[in-house]
DNA sequence: CAAGATTGATCTGTCAATCTTC
DNA sequence: GAAGATTGACAGATCAATCTTG
């Protein structure tokens, strides 16, 4: 049933080196984390801005640009969607009036998104509320010196992950 | 437009306390992490398991009790789902045979989710390759003082997620 | 025809009823 | 009637086409 079963493998089936009870206990500790925090970020922007977490941070990823424009391919790199989740998401955020959407002029093949005035005032709105959340949850925790070392252990993660997401080189080359 | 508008508050509207670079920085990095890591392993037993991260983890929790059995309201406390998600979530994987659901005989309010033979089958063919995943991504790049860290900030902020959940309480109670 | 983007079908999660048992 | 659980309608995400532009 499981792919990595040696079947046709004369080697006898690898011995599963599983967690340790420190090791289990980190690991849940840090998805359960991950998870609550999640949903509290996403509770109090749905509350307070009927917004999800990633439309907030695609207004906001706009908004940092200095014409409010991106095209929906780097959109969506920088929210970490996939382009066609963020096309059915911008659809709505632009039948909302928050975002309008028009070809690229100099090359056909880009969309521009762009933030309208009504979607940056939305953003003004509702960055105060949401800010104060992430500090009073996060930020306030934590010393500088442990935030910089929350930053840095997120930051190895992200290099495994990068990482273990390279094609599979070929052997040899 | 945001609730928190201070319309009709005689004081100044309050100054935002905007994250400093370096807050913000931790910040953008902890959510990308939190992201990706979590993506990385849905795609990975989805692939190697055609099971979801709460699929895995509720058929999970369920081995781990002596009898494989749970009440749903457990079960769902455990995996951190509303009941709701939870009981369409078992519904499914009734269907694929690996729970199944009796009324508690003691008490027929509550439903007992059972992990079945195939379940347990299921569960003990899908582990090796996510515990793998789940190694290589997070245990094996941390020394053990690194994971006993990671597992306290995680901790710290659990207990500020849940503090903030709170009813609040009644000024002079 | 390759890259960017959109679309439609399907699946999963959420929310607000509803049902059941004690 | 209260707690546990389920249900159905709807919103959102994913995946595999498809469309468009250069």
């Amino acid at each position: 049933m499981s792919p990595r079963e040696p079947k046709h493998d004369p080697r006898p089936p690898k011995e599963v080196h599983w967690l340790d009870a420190k090791q289990e206990d980190a690991w849940r500790t840090l998805v359960t984390m991950m998870t609550r925090l999640r949903r509290a970020l996403e509770c109090q922007l749905e509350r307070d801005a009927d917004l999800s977490f990633i439309e907030y941070h695609t207004l906001a990823r706009l908004s940092e640009d200095p014409s409010h424009t991106l095209r929906m391919s780097d959109l969506a790199e920088v929210t970490d969607a996939s382009l066609s989740r963020l096309s059915h998401l911008v659809s709505r955020l632009e039948g909302r009036g928050f975002i309008r959407r028009e070809p690229d002029p100099k090359d056909g093949r880009y969309t521009n998104a762009i933030l309208t005035n009504t979607g940056n005032a939305k953003l003004v709105a509702s960055a105060p509320a949401h800010v104060d959340e992430v500090r009073s949850l996060v930020i306030d925790e934590f010393s500088e010196a442990e935030l910089r070392r929350l930053r840095k252990y997120s930051e190895r993660l992200l290099a495994r992950i990068e990482s273990s997401q390279e094609p599979p080189t070929v052997a040899g080359a």
